[in-house]
DNA sequence: TTACTATCTGTAGCCACTACAGGAGCAAGC
DNA sequence: GCTTGCTCCTGTAGTGGCTACAGATAGTAA
């Protein structure tokens, strides 16, 4: 917008700059590439890292998948098919291999949530110093 | 079953019986030693942890509220009200606390189930270089 | 005595960041 | 040129809740 050029983006950005434009902390960006995630940008004259449209993007792919809940192994995986050719089946198999281990982890909360209603429920008006959530979690029931 | 009293816990058993007991791994015991969340135990002459059995009660009760996702914070909360003297309501509050915290973290994975859902739909049957999981976590859709 | 198990201490690793300390680059204003 | 103030740099340590390991010691049975 501020700009006459045809893109949106000044080619090369500063962290700063990156971190805004793809939704990815200056601090996590440093991150991704300390654990070798993202490749070493290049640096200006003075040390400062140099992000180009492209990198940017990237940055905003992880965290698009972040958002999604995917592990950072996962992102790996999806990386690398990005840049050794996606295979559009294998996208589709980690997406529903991460689908199911949500799917696990909702039917897990919902039994403790059940378990903790049902807990909740044995107190109704007590305020006795008798209290039947506290002997519940020492007997471990049910 | 080993002994002749009438308690089936001889009173001060060693670390390993007291995990098994309890429930809780060995080194997860003395880790909730090291932060403070069990006191430490006596010891025997050859500086061997010995814990009573009001101590290995109060393991599997952590135990319990662990498994009923408590935080060790929460957990730490609850074990204060069963030595200050047992408040109820307060003990009602923290579970209704966390009930809602599960809940909410429900909430954010069905919409992520959901998310998941919509895209591994857009990919049905194509197998081609081209896919649309891919573009989608480029541009944050929707 | 030897072998074996259980336990001891202390430290490092897991995930995915986040926070800080102490220093340096860089542009604008005086 | 100098200062101010912002951004950035590196390196390290902390978060939760364990888990795993290394190397030493205790205790028991053959």
């Amino acid at each position: 917008m501020s700009k006459s050029t045809p893109s949106s983006i000044p080619d090369p950005v500063q962290i700063g700059d990156a971190s805004r434009r793809s939704g990815v902390h200056v601090e996590t960006i440093r991150y991704y590439e300390r654990i070798g995630l993202v490749a070493p940008p290049s640096r200006n004259r003075g040390g400062r890292r140099l992000y180009s449209g492209a990198d940017v993007r990237r940055l905003a792919f992880i965290r698009h998948c972040r958002d999604l809940g995917f592990s950072l192994d996962d992102v790996r995986a999806l990386l690398d098919l990005v840049d050794g050719g996606i295979r559009c089946g294998e996208v589709r198999g980690i997406a529903l291999a991460h689908r199911k281990s949500i799917q696990t982890r909702i039917a897990g909360l919902k039994r403790l949530d059940r378990r903790l209603g049902a807990l909740a429920r044995q107190c109704e008006g007590a305020d006795a110093a008798d209290c039947p959530v506290i002997d519940a979690l020492f007997d471990g029931l049910p």
